[in-house]
DNA sequence: ACTGGCACTCGGCCCGAAGGAGTGCCAGGC
DNA sequence: GCCTGGCACTCCTTCGGGCCGAGTGCCAGT
């Protein structure tokens, strides 16, 4: 059905019409390809490519462009993977190798990617429940009152107040920030709340209720933010690229404020490292329709974290964005392993 | 030169400019308020209003439209507070009150300010330099390192890790951790520095390297994020309303990503709780050059600790803006206080 | 000092013509 | 049987001209 040279054709118009934004006309085609055949010759693939639903004409007497069915067949099967040039590997090393501390980590990221791809750029923060209790640390702010910090091994910090049901001193607070530290540091927050199950019962009558209070708000404080967090960068790179977007920005600019809906398309990436596209349609939600989502997933070592990826226009350079999402990807996840 | 009708008219234009982005011509503007005069008369008070600057025909034969000049009148003499309707107080109390901790209070302010105001909003993190000190905390990572984590009495949290020269064990780090809170616990950052100028020499020779280290990084993480954090929210108001943009959307979107342009507009804002508004070319920034920003300082009690804003076309309606940009950064600071 | 009247200006919109890119199809050649 | 050159056709885009109407500035009159 698809022979060699209908897929060279159908992957000249996918590269034509992504640098030109043009609808791409046959003669056009041999021009720039050396397809070894006439117009009139790839105006019968290009009839037959339109049959199976690759491209499709704008109207009547218009070039051909290719469609989401289109798309995915290239990202699939006909695009091969660019390498980064080694300007482009020196900024990813130079941009994120001086970072302080998560939030640095993650705001860099974010502006890397929007650099590197000239796209919007979107970094999910290492999932919380894939992480581990590095330390738990409690402050007393007042005879009544704690501040409860937890840090994990990726350097996300949590921090709660706790409004006692009685009064503590300073020694019982050292005491149960010993005992709760034993019990959780090193272990994945996944497995918290088992481990402190029956905690609060074996602590003295004394204590036990402000045990209880802060044990119940570190609990709390894991599942309230199960809705993780996002940062979003580069936005300006849509308006740059207004013209792809039929219904105007507007949709995508809401969509990229709905954090909901990021974290979901986000989520849905595949195993750590491995580049995910999600083209047009594909797309869940009603405002991406026109959108394409590359993203990857980042871990340290064989544990993925989150994922992290850019939203750009359907034309879009797959091969180079795909390169560079991995890239970053990859670069982030060691970076966070090493901290 | 300008009676109190060329005043009236003044106002009259702006508002109805406002509601419906057309310039507005004579005898529209004698329908639409009751100036008691015919619209020749009107003409007259235009073209004087035109000949000081405060008005301006897009081309002969249009009608007029508010300059910056005009707008800054406007705002300064001829625009009267407009109370809060009782669901907008209702809104901003249920939206602030249950945040969990600072990350939280500000990302739900920027989404109450987007979604009151329906421009872009912005708010700045509390400035480091303007907060105290509520504890510093040293984790053990391994025997030659540390991680620092400092809490401050805003609900800022600011970690970084710390290589040492020599080796360390869990009694040196309870040490120091002591000593360090004890010297600055409750000071105001600003006076950090000072405080603990004379420590590492006060220190036994033994530990004396280490505790340098931790100083220097301490102190390091104090001026390093001088240049202060900004979150911004609601960018696609300025799609909704990308008519008001002759220059289109693109050179604002950029603007808004350089969190050093932001932060600058933000600083220039005046005392707490007043109200600053920065129109059209008074803005510092090329790219703003076509918007109005509306700021306010925050702070608990009389100490200012940051501003917030929000930024959108000159055609805005002013005095509502400029009451919930008050009364938000009102009850931010407020919330602040209390924890 | 205000008003009604009037000539004038100029952008927006509609329309039709010209131009051009691209297609589908067909008949002929390798 | 597949490819090619040729040709008629479609339809978008661009451009120019003419009409319309909102709005102005000015002037003479009250």
């Amino acid at each position: 059905m698809l022979d060699d040279r209908k897929l060279d054709v159908l992957r000249a118009i996918v590269q034509d019409f992504v640098s030109t934004n043009e609808p791409v006309g046959s003669k056009a085609l041999v021009e720039r390809h050396h397809l070894g055949v006439s117009p009139a010759t790839v105006r019968n693939d290009m009839a037959a490519l339109e049959e199976e639903g690759y491209i499709a004409q704008p109207h009547t007497s218009a070039g051909r462009v290719p469609t989401d069915k289109g798309y995915r067949l290239f990202v699939d099967r006909l695009s091969t993977v660019k390498p980064l040039s080694s300007a482009e590997r020196r900024a990813i090393e130079q941009f994120l190798d001086g970072a302080l501390d998560l939030d640095d980590v993650v705001s860099r990221t974010v502006r890397l990617l929007a650099q590197l791809t000239r796209h919007v750029a979107v970094v999910q923060y290492p999932i919380l429940d894939r992480s581990s209790v590095r330390h738990l640390e409690l402050i007393k702010l007042s005879d009544t009152r704690l501040m409860l910090v937890l840090i994990t091994d990726t350097g996300r910090v949590e921090q709660r107040q706790v409004d006692l049901p009685g009064l503590i001193d300073e020694r019982t607070v050292g005491d149960l920030r010993a005992r709760l530290n034993q019990r959780i540091a090193g272990r994945p927050i996944h497995d918290v709340p088992n481990d402190l199950a029956d905690l609060a019962e074996a602590e003295p009558p004394a204590t036990r209720g402000n045990a209880s209070a802060v044990i119940a708000v570190l609990l709390a404080s894991l599942v309230e933010r199960r809705e993780e967090r996002v940062v979003v960068g580069g936005a300006s790179n849509l308006t740059r690229l207004a013209l792809d977007f039929p219904d105007s920005v507007h949709p995508v600019l809401e969509a990229l404020e709905e954090q909901v809906v990021l974290i979901r398309l986000l989520g849905e990436a595949s195993r750590p490292t491995e580049v995910t596209v999600r083209i047009g349609d594909e797309n869940p939600y009603e405002g991406l329709r026109s959108t394409s989502m590359v993203s990857a997933t980042y871990g340290s070592g064989s544990r993925a974290l989150a994922s992290l990826g850019v939203l750009g226009p359907m034309r879009m350079d797959y091969p180079g964005t795909m390169a560079a999402v991995g890239a970053v990807a990859r670069y982030v996840g060691r970076i966070l392993a090493e901290s």
